[in-house]
DNA sequence: GTAGTTTAACTACGGCCGTAGTAATATCCA
DNA sequence: TGGATATTACTACGGCCGTAGTTAAACTAC
């Protein structure tokens, strides 16, 4: 089979979804956007549904590539190489990923309302959430799931602030030091 | 003047937003779910973006109300107090005020093409921020600006992670231990 | 009470959207 | 090679959307 095709549509639909947002992706706009003949991108996703998913999937894909370096184990134990790693990657989707950073917030909150975006975007959650509870034990953590949990609630906010929100742009040194500033607190509880 | 309409049509199109998303909220939709006749809303907010400003100017003062006790300075200067109003704040936006955290998510990333709201959306937010570094600052922080946005970004992502991500939902305590564990991070600095 | 002004109610129009049916084309395997 | 099968191209339809014009009602101030 071409996956060539759906990946251009899914790439596509990224884009429109950062820059036009949900009420822009259209089957016509990524046709449009892409270059294809008109119905291309009906024909391939034949409803909005399945058109949100092939989306969602390929952004998994996307996310899984940048935080791979952080997600393995060896070498993380010690926090402030964790701190490292994990202020790269976030550094990475604020900068380079920022348009898939910003088309993942919007499925995200479709996914609150439909169930099989939600199923994609909560495997795709949980193949960070599940390493960093791994990492923060080995780490020395007293309380490995929910440190896990603010680890990853904090990296959240911060790219949320950056791309989204009101917070002014931090630099990556912010990062490092934020992070560095979480893991010192929770790793001295 | 009647405030009345404008609060009603304002509320439902919260309501609308956190429900059905930004597709779901078109003047047609908020007449019908408030029980106003046909056209009403469309007469009130004019535009579209009439209607985003209006429910976004609505938002913020409930956001505002929800914050209030964590800005007042007074006592804040010991991180448990500080950590024990800002937890009690996320949960509120957690439970009762969860129908607004959402809708403020589908508003803010319509900011970030819509200038008119992210002029409105960054005058609420400094009306966190600002209060976070003075805060910070009073409780012995040597860098409150960057502790001030860290803290801001760690309480959006536990919210952001809690209400639409794949978190699981965090208990009060949870929320209590987290910004505790940020806290003494920053502070030991 | 009545003239003038704001607010509400209703209607209309052009446009784009999701979806699907069908025809044309390419691809694959025996 | 040639027939079966999957992919692509094109078109159509009903529906809802944003917007605005126009009329009717309510209110205000003199």
């Amino acid at each position: 089979m071409k996956p060539q095709r759906a990946e251009l549509v899914a790439e596509t639909a990224i884009t429109l979804l950062a820059e036009r947002g949900m009420r822009g992706l259209t089957h016509r706009a990524v046709d449009e956007a892409a270059g294809l003949p008109p119905g291309s991108t009906s024909n391939l996703a034949r409803t909005r549904s399945a058109l949100l998913e092939l989306t969602l999937a390929r952004l998994a894909e996307l996310e899984a590539d940048a935080f791979a370096p952080v997600l393995d184990v060896a070498g993380l134990t010690m926090p402030d190489m964790l701190a490292e790693m994990t202020a790269r990657a976030l550094w990475t989707q604020l900068t380079t990923g920022r348009r898939q950073t910003i088309a993942r917030y919007e499925l995200a909150m479709e996914a609150t309302r439909r169930p099989e975006l939600r199923k994609i975007y909560d495997e795709a959650g949980s193949r960070f959430r599940d390493p960093a509870v791994t990492i923060l034990s080995a780490a020395g953590s007293t309380d490995p799931v929910r440190h896990g949990r603010q680890l990853v609630a904090f990296s959240e906010g911060m790219m949320f602030d950056a791309v989204i929100g009101a917070g002014a742009e931090p630099t990556l040194d912010d990062l490092r030091l934020g992070v560095r500033d979480l893991l010192r607190g929770m790793l001295a509880g």
